[in-house]
DNA sequence: TTCATTGCGCAATATA
DNA sequence: TATATTGCGCAATGAA
């Protein structure tokens, strides 16, 4: 964009640039084939050009649809998984917690874990559970 | 949108739709203050509408941007949880799996979980981990 | 009628 | 130089 001088100036009969023998230079004649040549295709490009921005708004829309429908699965799966560890913390209380000795140090479960780090907060649900301290964060 | 008679017209001397005293009645002069002033206002809606609608689609912009975010986020957790069930599936198989008898029915697990319906995947998968059967799908 | 939208053309200018 | 974008005004039309 530009500053420019003064819009569209539409109607009204006043100047036109020069008249057909291009006085100046730039300005260009207004009454040439030529001219009508370059209008007619920049008036295409134009409408091509808007095409394409109106394109790109419609598939961001749908975008954003089709990321929302996602999220809503993703959440769902999350909570369908926070349930299922629910549901065997409490098979793990039930089950060693109270009829014999619970053998679950550290140490084995470090070793379980030999990859990454974020899975260390898997690792400390787990002895949380095992010791039987209250559900924590659950995403 | 409308079909419309002839677009914008821009310069060309030609007619104004009348003159001064709007012989006919519709076109309305063009010379008159009350055109200009109704076509300032409405250059000004214009723009303003104009403004509007870019605003959304910035807007909209963003917001795609943030549910990509979001969604990361989500996969993410998803991930962690996967891994934590992965574990205690390990735990729950190498201590009561071989050490004495499982002692996990169906019908102790169903009464665990007097909710709704989607949680019954979870049971699924936990009666599998009982039977030591392979991982199943996990979201 | 007033304001809001929208298709369209012009010209300046950004790109290529 | 040719096409692509963009700001802007006009007029028709939609909406209130």
């Amino acid at each position: 964009m530009a500053p420019k001088i003064e819009g569209g100036m539409s109607s009204e009969s006043g100047e036109e640039s020069s008249s057909s023998g291009g006085t100046s230079s730039h300005p260009i004649p207004k009454t040439t084939e030529e001219y009508r040549k370059r209008r007619d295709r920049n008036n295409q490009a134009v409408k091509k050009s808007r095409m394409k921005t109106k394109m790109k708004t419609q598939q961001m829309q749908d975008r954003v649809s089709q990321l929302l429908s996602e999220n809503e699965e993703l959440e769902e799966n999350i909570k369908i998984l926070n349930k299922e560890l629910g549901i065997l913390k409490d098979l793990f209380l039930a089950h060693a917690g109270n009829a014999h000795g619970v053998q679950l140090n550290e140490a084995e479960l470090a070793q379980m874990l030999s990859e990454d780090s974020e899975i260390n907060e898997g690792v400390n649900l787990l002895m949380s559970l095992a010791k039987g301290s209250p559900p924590k964060a659950n995403y």
